[in-house]
RNA sequence: GGUGCCAUCGCCAAGUGGUAAGGCCGCAGCCUGCAAAGCUGCUAUCCCCAGUUCAAAUCUGGGUGGCACCUCCA
């Protein structure tokens, strides 16, 4: 398989540092609010990945960590009068829900920064030791990126002169101000931790190259681990920290592969609180089924910016209950070896560079001819079999088709209205058996009042939300 | 100001040197009591200009128009 690295700037083959293994780290939320839509995607992002380095035959690690040491979380627990971990516990828990509801696995590792402070407290040593990090006067820890050649190398930035001569003289403890804090040092009575440094708190850049060396780092090779991922913002100066922190501590370089997945906006809009809760994922979930979100978060290539909006949003669907109404047409039925040219070219597809689309036509077209054999040769047992397992192999590779497909078109209509339905269809069923048109028809009417649509099928009469 | 990305049918969106995937919408037809669903068919020469090439949406240069990062951020 391929991937886009974004810091060489170009698709390379993905090569294992270790064969039949592939190592992932991917920057996870700081737990102090509600994930939003953004976050949604680059979990989505990278959980496909996962699935798509699995089907290729790789057994893989992949961590994400949760920063659970943050000022933001500080503030909200003041603010909410409630303690750290209160908090964090809060939204980390949320995250997870929401996560699984757009069909996010958990990853094999979650590392929280309160338990990595030890690896970070070592990372900062060697720091000193080796001559990238210094004290000053205040009792802060920074890391001195002119003892870094390759500094900037990962983001291609160039150092701006005026700019680093405006800062210093803004801060004067940086010996340069492109200098970043590996420990700050706390003096009042909020939350600290005892360090070998004093009392403070970590850098947040500091947590990740400490969580990969603690948790996925391969010792003794070119670098800690195959594919670092993260939102496209993260590139600098976030990754370019990291990646100058363990280069220095350590004798590797951080990752051999980076990805990085592009933004979301809101009806073309950067997502910012001025737009009120509709960014946040619990949100989304209340209007739509979780599969839905993931199937339209993920139908544009990851890389680039996404503009999410309800109209796209509903046509997206569309597309995903044609995968539905054929399982509906198979529901129940065994399946064949997951091995069909179908699923080679689903797989090949998605190898390169996850390329969605190309993925999704793929699907719509065999849906198509599975619809059409279905309809003219309804009897076709070895086809129906294939069909299942290239249902089937859908499911495991992106996560779409999971649900029965019966609930998935019943979403959000409670039981009540379900027998209302229910009562209705049977009425207008006699009214067709009695050839009274205009009254079944009447009473189709007070049915797609409910904003559902009505098919009658040799095997009955059913319905769909719209 | 610095760095970088993008511009393909009404909308969403692949393709990145060999003659434009797919979905939504629309139109026509088959099926249906009528619908819905399903199926079939139809619907773009790729922002503009110049160049390279036998051949360009795809490469080069110039323009125009969007956008991102440079501060916490997925």
């Amino acid at each position: 398989m391929h991937i886009f690295d974004s810091v060489q700037k170009t698709k390379r083959k993905f090569t294992p540092l270790k064969e039949a293994n592939a190592t992932l780290y991917v920057c996870g939320p700081t737990v102090y609010d509600d994930a939003h839509l953004g976050h949604a995607k680059s979990a989505l992002v990278f959980d496909l990945l996962t699935r798509v380095l699995e089907a290729n035959g790789y057994t893989v690690t992949y961590a994400r960590n949760i920063t659970d040491i943050d000022d933001k979380i500080i503030k909200k627990a003041i603010e909410q009068k409630k303690n750290i971990k209160e908090i964090t516990d809060f939204y980390t828990d949320a995250f997870h829900t929401e996560m699984q509801a757009i069909g996010v696995k958990r990853p094999t590792l979650e590392p929280k920064a309160t338990q990595s402070l030890e690896a970070m407290y070592a990372l900062i040593q060697q720091l000193l030791d080796k001559g990238h990090a210094y004290k000053t006067a205040n009792g802060d820890v920074y890391f001195d990126t002119a003892s870094d050649a390759k500094y900037l190398s990962l983001s291609h930035r160039i150092q701006n002169e005026e700019d680093k001569q405006e800062r210093i003289e803004s801060s004067s403890f940086k010996r340069n101000s492109a200098d970043f804090a590996l420990w700050k040092s706390v003096k009042d009575d909020s939350v600290t931790f005892d360090s070998p440094f004093g009392a403070g708190r970590p850098g947040w850049h500091l947590e990740c190259s400490a969580m990969i060396e603690k948790h996925l780092a391969y010792k003794n090779r070119e670098f800690a681990i195959d594919i670092h991922g993260g939102g496209a913002d993260l590139l600098f100066p976030h990754h370019e920290n990291e990646a100058a922190q363990t280069r220095c501590a350590t004798n590797h370089a951080l990752a051999n592969y980076w990805m990085h997945n592009g933004f979301v906006n809101i009806d073309g809009e950067k997502m910012s609180k001025s737009l009120g809760n509709s960014f946040f994922l619990k949100d989304a979930l209340k209007e739509h089924d979780g599969e839905v979100l993931r199937f339209y978060l993920l139908s544009t290539h990851y890389r680039s910016d996404f503009n999410f909006n309800t109209e796209d949003l509903m046509h997206s669907k569309k597309r995903l209950d044609r995968l539905y109404r054929l399982k509906k047409r198979l529901f129940g039925l065994a399946k064949n070896e997951e091995d069909t040219a179908f699923t080679k070219s689903l797989l090949k597809s998605l190898n390169d560079d996850m390329n969605v689309s190309t993925a999704l036509a793929l699907i719509d077209e065999m849906i198509s001819n599975a619809n059409e054999t279905l309809d003219t040769a309804g009897k076709h047992k070895q086809l129906k079999r294939d069909t299942m397992a290239n249902l089937t192999y859908i499911e495991t590779l992106l996560g779409f088709g999971l649900k029965n497909p019966y609930e998935y078109f019943q979403f959000g209509v409670d039981s009540a209205t379900k027998e209302q339905i229910d009562t209705l269809i049977a009425k207008r069923n006699e009214a067709k058996k009695a050839k009274d048109f205009a009254l079944s028809d009447s009473i189709r009417n007070e049915i797609l009042a409910f904003n559902v649509n009505l098919m009658d099928t040799p095997q009955g009469t059913f319905w769909e939300k719209i």
